[in-house]
RNA sequence: GCCCUCGUAGCUCAGUGGAUAGAGCAAGAGCCUUCUAAUCUCUUGGUCGUAGGUUCGAUUCCUACCGAGGGCGCCA
């Protein structure tokens, strides 16, 4: 029995009581709490719901857990039920249907674990969105990761994500980057407030080669005109690619230039204006931001008429809404965090509900350290690391993993040295090494005959497989609460949990019989074990977007 | 000064009210004529930043303080 099973049985146990009369009418929750003791000898599964309904019910928990053990030893599976401490109930399960859960795994395959709690939910999920001024940094590499893992983890649960990546191509800063490349081009240093490094040289030489005409015989407006467009087309080009070597591909890469093309910023502008929640001052548009809990209001337009950043912003939500997404993610650096209040503004001022119609993720910084020391990064400098610098170093794999095992909410620390020596430091390798024994023994299964003819689930009652079948039930509910929190990592976690449980139950339980040994019906059922954690193990890889191998 | 995140083993980090707080690495000791030893077994390692509060119960929730990182523009 699941954990999941086991609610039901919860949930219906104490309806049948209150349908005799031993328990009085109260609404029940929808799910019970579930969970495997550390300790074996508080049984298989333990629940704290006596702890949780026993005050609704008028009763002391031990009393209500007294009421409820009757029922629950009569449900099939169940061995033995027992109340321990201030109320916990603890359940014991038989092997035969602890065991079962594995055919069932291997049956579902690639749908194990999918569920349909965000089913209906049409879900813009937009991360990444790194400046076309240069390639992309740490930081963003960290949200490639996150994103896309979330965005999988979501797809996995019922909702229909879009990837979106938000290409700020328009304003000062990409005025800045052309100046860059044409003072580059011309061999001149980087101008003060502009960017420097090694690709801004690079990309310049290239716009000259593919170019027709001889931009520096231009005037200097229109030679960085050119190097402006055609050089944020390449730098587009080159993060596309560097993030899909990654992995990592968006449904939509949209332009904040076309908002402004389009008329949808004037036009946005306008609705605010109409909602009455914009003013002048200064010779400036403001949104009175303040009356939605911002704690200043913001510059729109600016006094010399310039649009402000929040410009594209205000139309690009409008935008998104009116492709039909209730529900828009934003995935944001801790740089950022001070912009949620204002973002969360404008999505009430056009009456939207923030935190629902609108959901800011802040991450916490990367930060790059080698040997213990932490590495000063500049981009002005050209000193940053990139993604392609990352994955070169340590594969897409462990850099993907790595990034993606953490919780957002804890700033992170790369250590390239330990990265890079491909030892078991980097847990990737322990779950993917556990995935790679699971298609070898299968491999060594099919060479000696052992099959998936025979399953006798009561024949899996070695310790070890007690803990692996729990394990492996618990994916679901791993995906759910990941789904639910935003928190990839509780995935990567869980793998490791998994892997861990594998390799001990490797150790323990032999699929296939020693030398001349007879195949008997509980390798067969053996194999089914191992063909479920094969599939658990690839399932939970691939929405971390970590390769599955066959072998290492 | 105000706002956000973090503070858990020597290190990197899990743990959104439950039983004796976990994993990997590091340190030490074992298991390879048998499906992959990148595995496994055992040992060492903790005032969960500090002090209060909430309750049957707090690493978890609340308050204050201390420490670290980040943010507070008619920049983007």
């Amino acid at each position: 029995m699941t954990p999941a099973q086991l609610s039901d049985a919860i949930l219906q146990a104490i309806s049948a009581l209150q349908e005799k009369g031993s328990l009085s009418a109260h609404d029940l929750p929808a799910e019970v709490v579930v969970e495997r003791p550390k300790n074996r000898d508080h049984g298989d599964w333990a629940t704290n719901i006596a702890m949780q309904l026993s005050g609704k019910f008028g009763l002391k928990p031990r009393d209500f857990a007294e009421i409820l053990i009757a029922e629950l030893a009569e449900v099939e599976g169940i061995t033995k039920v027992e109340i321990a401490g201030p109320g916990f109930i603890n359940l014991f399960v038989s092997d035969a249907a602890a065991g079962i859960l594995a055919k069932q795994i291997v049956e579902q395959g690639a749908g194990y674990g999918h569920g349909d709690l965000l089913s209906g939910v049409k879900l813009n999920l937009e991360f990444v969105s790194a400046n076309p001024t240069g390639p992309i940094h740490l930081g963003g590499t960290r949200w490639a990761a996150v994103g896309d893992s979330l965005a999988r983890i979501l797809e996995f649960t019922g909702a229909e994500v879009t990837r979106e990546y938000y290409f700020n191509d328009h304003g000062a800063q990409i005025d800045r980057f052309a100046r860059s490349l044409l003072a580059a081009a011309k061999n001149e240093p980087a101008p003060e407030d502009g960017y420097a490094g090694a690709y801004i040289s690079e990309i310049a030489q290239r716009v000259l080669d593919e170019t027709a005409v001889e931009i520096l015989e231009l005037p200097d407006a229109d030679a960085q005109e050119a190097f402006r467009a055609a050089g944020v087309e390449l730098m587009f080009q080159q993060i596309r690619e560097s993030l899909h070597q990654f992995g990592v591909d968006f449904d939509v890469y949209f332009h904040e230039n076309s908002l402004y093309e389009s008329g949808a910023v004037e036009k946005s502008i306008a609705k605010l204006k109409g909602l009455g929640h914009t003013f002048e001052a200064d010779g400036a548009l403001w949104l009175r931001s303040t009356s939605f809990g911002d704690d200043r209001d913001r510059v729109i337009l600016k006094s010399d008429g310039q649009a402000a950043y929040i410009a594209g912003d205000i139309a690009y939500y409008q935008d998104k809404r009116s492709r039909g997404f209730d529900r828009c993610v934003y995935m944001l650096g801790a740089d950022h965090h001070g912009y949620v209040p204002r973002m969360m503004a404008l999505c009430a001022a056009f009456g939207d509900i923030p935190g629902d119609n609108m959901e800011i993720l802040i991450g916490q910084m990367v930060n790059l350290v080698r040997n213990g020391e932490p590495v000063r990064m500049s981009k002005r400098a050209g000193t940053v690391v990139t993604l392609e610098d990352l994955v070169e170093m340590v594969g897409v794999d462990a850099a993907r993993y790595a990034l993606a095992r953490s919780s957002i909410n804890s700033s992170l620390d790369i250590d390239v040295e330990q990265l890079s020596k491909k030892t078991n430091d980097n847990p990737v390798f322990y779950v993917q090494y556990a995935h790679a024994r699971t298609k070898q023994v299968a491999k060594n299964a099919a060479s000696l005959d052992v099959d998936r003819t025979d399953f006798d689930p009561g024949l899996l009652s070695h310790p070890s497989e007690s803990e692996l079948l729990a394990a492996l039930s618990q994916f679901p509910r791993v995906v759910a609460q990941a789904a639910t929190f935003r928190e990839p990592h509780r995935v990567a976690r869980y793998l490791e949990e998994v892997a861990g449980s594998y390799h001990r139950w490797y150790d323990n339980c032999r699929v296939t019989p020693l030398s001349e040994a007879p195949v008997e019906p509980v390798h067969r059922t053996r194999l089914w074990l191992n063909d479920a954690a094969s599939i658990v193990l690839s399932n939970g890889l691939r929405l971390l977007g970590v390769s599955a191998p066959e072998r290492m």
